[in-house]
DNA sequence: TTTAATTCGGATAAATTTATCCTTTATTAA
DNA sequence: TTAATAAAGGATAAATTTATCCGAATTAAA
């Protein structure tokens, strides 16, 4: 459904946001033990997620990543897979259709759309702040 | 979504039922061109769809590949997508955690349910004949 | 002002997926 | 029986994704 780099994104800026509550900034060394990811890979797309404005990031000691709480409302899932994985699971053919579209459907084309507005409604739907007050609450997990 | 080789194995598993219908053996030649996919990696992925008996082939002159009318019935997409994808479409976590269940549930998990038993219904509920009659009748397309 | 901690950015490597090529096997028809 | 046709199977190559490494830039604190 993701890539691996879009899970990781996800499962970082969750990881991020839930600290960010607490006041605390992040590293990526943290980051990639808490979430159980490869480091310099994290690192990569903690990159990606700083320059869509996605996470804060400040260099240098006690630097590390951060989220505003502001952002944690208005960054929606749909932000993050897009800056991560573009917008192929909102836009392509489920066959791989190029030309593929309602006047010349492929033969999946309807019932195509139907799961993935639904896939699309649930990610833009989906802050930020309620993925991480979830893990506050210890209703749900991040690692592993 | 799927991957590329399942895109073309739903692809020519459609068409090849389509052409059965005309009572028509097709070659990975002739699948390939009209699906307009690539041939020898088309070939590949029908030697998977023959193994688990979504198509059947017959080798030599005249021979190709083919449905039986009752197979289009049962084959239902869900069956193409596991011979070649696997179950990790009904199966994974959507952030990719290894153990992420009802009990232990990723932050995502029970929107992501919902998504995902959304697409897993309509696979297991597609069939190839409702796919193939659907080009027939001239109402989808295929090719690009 | 130096040192150390941290992100950033580029280069590269490993793994996986996608794709091609070629030989073998089966089978039909001449 | 032979020649031709088509799928099967193995080896390999190309492309993409995943992952690592290392030096540069930034910055806080000693």
């Amino acid at each position: 459904m993701f890539s691996k780099a879009c899970e990781y994104g996800i499962r970082a800026a969750v990881y991020i946001a839930l600290q960010s509550l607490d006041g605390r900034r992040v590293s990526v060394n943290e980051i990639a033990e808490e979430i159980d990811s490869p480091m310099a890979f994290t690192a990569k797309i903690l990159q990606q997620l700083t320059k869509n404005n996605i996470v804060d990031s400040v260099k240098g000691p006690t630097g590390g990543f951060e989220i505003e709480r502001e952002a944690m409302d208005t960054v929606k899932l749909s932000k993050i897979v897009k800056a991560i994985d573009g917008d192929k699971i909102y836009v392509g053919c489920g066959l791989g259709l190029k030309e593929c579209n309602a006047d010349k459907p492929c033969p999946l084309h309807d019932k195509f759309v139907d799961v993935r507005s639904n896939l699309r409604t649930m990610l833009q739907n989906t802050s930020l702040y309620e993925l991480a007050t979830g893990l506050e609450v210890g209703l749900t997990y991040l690692k592993r």
